[in-house]
DNA sequence: TTTTCAGTTCGTTAGTTGACGAATTGTAAT
DNA sequence: ATTACAATTCGTCAACTAACGAACTGAAAA
């Protein structure tokens, strides 16, 4: 019951979701969730640990930076079957959508670009 | 998302998810449901309230009583998904395993007596 | 028609949550 | 070594939530 519980509400946060759906691709790098939703660092951090506490998602560390991505463990069967869901859910969600095109162009910018930009400097 | 975020955090709260599990095998009235999970009858009727804006549930009322159920519309899909895997993810959880041994016998006693017992004058 | 009673609504209170900036950590470049 | 910087941790504050009792609503029984 607690484990389903704090599945339930780590995603039961929009912001939490739209972080969720950028990784649908595959990984990605905190600095560009950052620049992707305008949210200061430490928010973020606050809300990939929630994340990655209730299994929901997997971190590696390369050099500076941090790279997300789902987390498939299988002995974590409820958050597979809730991201699975979601993303079905949320696959035609305008605000998903949007954030989608938005981060296209931020993947394609170098990241020692993106990363240095006044934008991530908060 | 407004509606997928409302219907999320319906169910991530322990006492919605026990009222649910209390509809798996058809209605029940709200004097059962305060009857086993002990609380305020106000309170009971907050989370009714909450349950059944996000489409979760139905009432349907009967004299003096009101009977819930777990909502069939196919125009809430997201609901009806949750409320799958939900059933699915909870049949063998410990409080809920108890909760309905405690409501087989609630259901046994003939409801007027129940609803006139010391326990729901609360 | 008066009383009884299941259920809802309202106002209050304690605890939780999401946001922020400041300080800290750890890795890479100078 | 020192600096630069991505990310985390910590402390604070405003907004939200779950619980309660009291007051209210409406249907059935007396």
């Amino acid at each position: 019951m607690e484990k389903i519980i704090e599945v339930l509400k780590a995603v039961s946060d929009p912001t939490r979701l739209r972080v969720l759906m950028t990784m649908n691709n595959g990984e990605i790098c905190v600095c560009q969730i950052t620049e992707l939703l305008n949210l200061a660092k430490s928010t973020i951090s606050k809300h990939m640990s929630i994340l990655r506490h209730a299994g929901l998602v997997k971190s590696r560390k390369d050099g500076k930076w941090i790279y997300y991505r789902h987390s498939t463990e299988n002995q974590n069967l409820i958050s597979k079957e809730v991201l699975n869901l979601l993303k079905a859910k949320l696959i035609k969600d305008k605000t998903i959508i949007s954030d989608r095109k938005k981060l296209d162009k931020i993947i394609s910018i170098n990241k020692a670009d993106l990363c240095s930009c006044k934008n991530c400097n908060k």
